[in-house]
DNA sequence: AAAATATAATTGATTTTTTAATTTTTTTAT
DNA sequence: ATAAAAAAATTAAAAAATCAATTATATTTT
């Protein structure tokens, strides 16, 4: 019988290569746009508020990068004007960030692309392979 | 009914975060012994070559990273003495890289820990859970 | 055999990421 | 009301990663 540590460790690892190798191909795809992984997830984040905005806090909360780190990628949102930045009027210390016009429209032209990056990263999988994959892993996500 | 490519994006994104941490979770029982997370992927590739030597161009290929980075990644081992590196003799362009005494030392020192650690990062998982993620996974992953 | 091409690894320059410290504002405690 | 602590974001310094160019050796072609 397989060792418990055994499946433990393989499943961690494989985690992990399939982690960069999703991350891989979506940088390749993003590439052409000279736009990261990161600055197109907090664009999607932020177009996914429907207009409202959004603190930084929450926005990388909902990342999975260090605050510091998100701090400067929103500059070099606001440098390609994608995003606008402005002080949280309530509460002095947060500030509050939008998508631009501009910014809708990059993500727009991605969609497609994306999307298809994405099925292909999932193309070994069926449909339903890819729910139960989708399950196990917000287990893990979500889980504390 | 759920559309397809609504699936298939939530379990990219939900793969992107369960990659980010389970590194996370390792980097932080790694820091402890200032060792970053891919110089212990270097460290466990070279132990498994049971004394063999590994060139650079094979350990590159079983990471994730870029050549020119495990380059200068392989400089670091060598600077804490945890593994050496030789001319090939065969083919002089190539090396050869050892993991040293104290390399394994470190190893071992370590394995309990991030046995721990990886159980931790599954432990919203039971035991047959993981093995369905690790096959799901691994699918993912050893195509192509 | 010499020139051209390919392979393996390294290096330099730049960009990102991380860590720690700092600034600004707000909240809490005295 | 003032001082101390906490919260939100930024910045500086250091480490790591990426991209492009370079060096050194080996292989292939003419």
């Amino acid at each position: 019988m397989e060792g418990s540590h055994e499946v433990a460790k393989n499943t961690v690892v494989g985690l992990l290569k399939a982690g960069n190798k999703a991350e891989e191909h979506l940088n390749s795809t993003l590439k052409a746009f000279e736009i990261s992984l990161q600055q197109f997830n907090v664009l999607r984040i932020l177009r996914g508020r429907k207009g409202k905005a959004a603190n930084l806090n929450t926005v990388q909360k909902r990342m999975i990068h260090k605050m510091s780190n998100t701090s400067r990628l929103i500059d070099k949102l606001i440098e390609k004007k994608l995003v606008e930045r402005d002080i949280c009027v309530e509460n002095r210390r947060k500030i509050e960030i939008f998508i631009t016009k501009k910014g809708l429209q990059v993500l727009e032209d991605l969609d497609f692309k994306i999307q298809k990056t994405e099925a292909e990263i999932l193309s070994p999988l069926n449909f339903d392979e890819q729910k139960a994959l989708r399950a196990l892993i917000n287990k893990i996500t979500l889980k504390n």
